[in-house]
DNA sequence: TCCTTAATGTAGCCTATGCTACATTCTGCA
DNA sequence: TGCAGAATGTAGCATAGGCTACATTAAGGA
């Protein structure tokens, strides 16, 4: 008795066999990489190279964390990073470190422009950029693009 | 040799011992608490009761993980589930579903006054809703009224 | 009433993200 | 040059959140 053979269904999520954990989960891990590339960026652009213990300090976790979150953003093409070296990004790593912080700005500016205090919009900002998809970000910039003809 | 004794500092994260994990990672899971919390409300609401089955069909994972998540979300007091019942809402579950929706509508309702598409802004709203603090809900409650005013 | 089937529960595995504790390597200064 | 201390690496543990496979319970129709 029992399970006769296979329950022909079992569940819904059928879509690739390992690599399925769902959408929420997916963009969680995409904002870590994400926080951690635009921070290695400013690191390298104000101290000159991005550091192991540095990004630590600046997100706030323990540089075991930093150390195999950096470990995945080798493997993922973001970085390169030699043993007992600084963290170097790749060109890959730099476009998305580019691209990440231009929308920052904008969803800075744009919480910004609606009168949030400067502290609140960059705190609100590193939460909500993650979540800002094309559509919305152009209209962001064309919001920005009103005011700015405005105060003209 | 070796490690001669303490380290005395060892790293830096040291607010809680064991509560520690950071702000990202406790945000992260707030929001699939609100996620569940809001599926169970809206289900309750439209067919009188909020089955595991139904929520993992809602949320598009197994039940399995439901089931998990539940189990937290009943130990962090929001639900209550008796074995093989439906899932009921306790009343701070409930309190919590009634903010959450109210922000989610007025997130959604802000991106769509801004000209984004119904879709879009339903999609970016589940996102950016988790990250909306009390002065930008504010902020964007404020915008809202005066477009009213303009188009009164 | 019984028995099939849907819903629920349980066991066990995986990855991502945290941590502490300890080991190893680098580096700068005496 | 050598060595102390800082930076980095490694081992091992925890939790959250995914999954599959299988077991158990509830519910409805023949």
């Amino acid at each position: 008795m029992s399970h006769n053979s296979e329950q022909e269904d079992h569940d819904l999520p059928v879509e690739g066999n390992s690599v399925s954990f769902s959408k929420t989960r997916r963009e969680h891990s995409t904002e870590i990489m994400e926080d951690y590339v635009e921070a290695i960026a400013d690191l390298i652009f104000e101290s000159g190279e991005a550091r192991v213990v540095e990004l630590s300090r600046r997100i706030g976790v323990t540089h075991v964390t930093v150390t195999r979150t950096i470990d995945r953003l080798e493997k993922a093409g973001y970085v390169i990073c030699p043993p007992y070296r600084a963290i170097f990004l790749t060109e890959k790593g730099n476009a998305l470190a580019r691209s990440c912080k231009e929308r920052h700005q904008i969803v800075v500016a744009f919480l910004h422009s609606l009168g949030i205090s400067e502290q609140t919009a960059n705190l609100d900002a590193e939460g909500i950029e993650h979540h800002v998809s094309t559509e919305t970000l152009q209209a962001f910039k064309h919001h920005l693009a009103l005011l700015h003809k405005v105060t003209l």
